[in-house]
DNA sequence: ATCTGTGAAGCACTTCACAGCG
DNA sequence: CGCTGTGAAGTGCTTCACAGAT
């Protein structure tokens, strides 16, 4: 069976507001609270869920340990995972900085940039390797996972090595549309283009000239 | 007419490709070479921009000037925005330092957070204000657009006080399902939730167990 | 001949509504 | 009686295919 991609993306949401609920000591749950609190209907839940499995109970609702571990399981979030990062200008050394992956088992493994003036150096104890190396380093280390923070006009090339290299999920903070094989899933990451789609409900009601300021 | 949301948030693609193409100095594009260079197919952009308009001219394609210009004048990309942005810590600095929003018109005039340590002092050139004042600051120097990269569990608060500052546009890094009364726009821009649905991809095809690091 | 703009067809996701179980 | 799981209906986005313009 194939298993729409939205459904996929709205799962590591579930995942977290179980772990939420687990933590509050609550046992169970019923599609309609978890709809409340995720501001999605209760028939989209049981769908969702019904994918994967039966894991509610008629007239209960779901344990929510039991389905908090089962969606952990069916995401790959309770194994670790490794990640080469590529681009440590300013985005790639908050990245790196970034204390949010690894307590969810994302570890970056692997560092590359192309200035000469930072590779060899240690940043947040990774050491720099030169990107025209990527294919050889993974070969030798290979990793699940590449994030890109390069600038937009390398970022092509960038993946073109990634995916030569067999990394199969990318992270693009790209602002561009990258090309990729099929079986290679990319997902991009950009606040300008996403404010840039929101100021277009905004156009009308622009509270006051900038240059008022 | 109601302009599907899939549609608004592809235009910002386009608009971006088209400048790169102005740049390039190629005055005419077909919906193909467009369809092309997104991984779209031109089918699909025609549609999007038959919402908005009659823009391209049978047997020769679109004049890439202008119609650039028009996507720019729907998005209201051709207008600068105000930004408040609330939460300084590691994240709120990085978005603060990020050189990639003002090009684009987007100026964060206001920042926020509710640590006394760092109320008052500057950062970026910004004044950090006390976030218990948000409502007071916004009604004296109002903002298109609010930036939350606070924590999760402050998170839906801090989003209820922007809502009644009449703010309509809100960016949001917390990793969780925000709640807005109807015509608020929330786009959440979160890695960690991107790279826990890739992984569901992955789950057969870890490379290397990670202790064997 | 080429390429747009667009109704209509096709496809995919969401919601409904209810049988069935606890 | 409450709530899940799920076919079926509904809705909305995408793709097709072609008339029409250059």
């Amino acid at each position: 069976m194939d298993i729409p991609a939205v459904v996929i993306d709205r799962l590591p949401l579930y995942a977290r507001v179980l772990e939420s609920l687990e933590h509050e000591g609550q046992a169970l749950v019923s599609s309609k609270e978890l709809g409340k609190r995720l501001g999605v209907t209760p028939a989209q839940i049981r769908k969702d869920l019904s994918y994967f499995g039966r894991f509610g109970k008629q007239g209960r609702g779901y344990n929510v340990h039991h389905l908090s571990g089962e969606l952990r399981n069916i995401l790959g979030l309770d194994r670790p995972w490794r990640i080469a990062l590529v681009g440590i200008g300013q985005l790639g050394r908050a990245i790196l900085g970034y204390q949010g992956f690894s307590p969810q088992g994302f570890k970056i493994v692997l560092a590359f940039d192309s200035n000469p003036v930072i590779i060899g150096r240690e940043i947040a104890g990774l050491k720099v390797r030169d990107v025209a190396q990527l294919e050889r380093e993974l070969e030798r280390q290979p990793v699940d996972i590449g994030i890109v923070a390069v600038p937009e006009g390398n970022a092509q090339e960038v993946i073109d090595a990634l995916v030569r290299s067999n990394v199969q999920s990318i992270l693009n903070y790209a602002p561009m549309a990258a090309q990729a094989p099929p079986g290679v899933h990319i997902k991009r990451i950009d606040p300008v283009l996403a404010l840039q789609s929101m100021t277009y409900y905004l156009k009308d009601t622009q509270v006051a000239p900038l240059a008022a300021s």
